[in-house]
DNA sequence: GCCGTTACGCACCGATCGGTGCCTAATGAA
DNA sequence: TTCATTAGGCACCGATCGGTGCGTAACGGC
């Protein structure tokens, strides 16, 4: 809990927490991962819970989070054809982990957050 | 503790926690951020210490950085320009919360993701 | 006065991301 | 047989992101 730490804070580009974070680099894998949190959703059912994101997208989505293996998905032999998608373990403990330190974080420093970036907006418009 | 995160995960699309997702949404932001955990640095010194980030987008992770309050600039009258980049306590709180969370996640999960993004390939390509 | 270092700005480019729209396959109900 | 529902694929597009290269301003050393 101290070798690596020194090592991947120093050059961070290589380091194995740039895996970590690229799991958040597309915008809509963490609503996904949030949306399938308390219960395994369908694909219909997903759409309209996030509202917002395109099929194609939500499509796109699901794959990279299936090839990360942080999503199972469930296909039945029914009359509409139905797909469950839920969160594996490994989704389970990113969500309630990192992701809820992330939730944690913002419900604590959201409005800091918010001062902040007004306050640099408004520096760069009025320039002193 | 618990109002907010039914709501919040319910629906994630306009959520504050979107807000800190984005936070790591560019690629080199969370990168430069590690890279002043540990102190202060000068410009010059991030893109040797960083590797591979180029100048320009330095520059714009730096400005984007700064328009979210997590880092601080402090020019100093020097012979060659000075600027130094240092971490604000905003942004000390992310590193040091988030940031480590995800850290430990990969450390904890790290092989787990590796096999799982593996095996999926694997699957994809033999399909069966 | 010229040079080297440092901190930028700016123009250009290819790749990727997300959005829109259209098309197909499966399957029970009518 | 036709239809509605659901899960997806595919082509196209504009916006954005990150990379490369070049130019510039500040300032002390020589």
């Amino acid at each position: 809990m101290s070798d690596h730490e020194g090592h991947c804070y120093e050059l961070v580009a290589d380091c194995r927490l740039r895996a970590a974070i690229d799991l958040f680099a597309h915008t809509w894998d963490p609503v996904v991962l949030a949306a399938l949190r308390s219960r395994p959703r369908r694909r219909r059912e997903l759409r309209t819970a996030i509202g917002g994101i395109s099929d194609k997208v939500l499509t796109e989505t699901l794959h990279r989070l299936l090839a990360n293996g942080l999503v199972e998905r469930r296909a039945f032999a029914a009359a509409p054809p139905r797909v469950d998608y839920s969160l594996t373990d490994l989704g389970k403990s990113l969500v309630d982990g990192p992701m809820m330190a992330l939730g944690g974080w913002i419900i604590e420093h959201g409005d800091e957050l918010l001062d902040a970036q007004e306050r640099a907006a408004r520096t760069q418009s009025t320039r002193g």
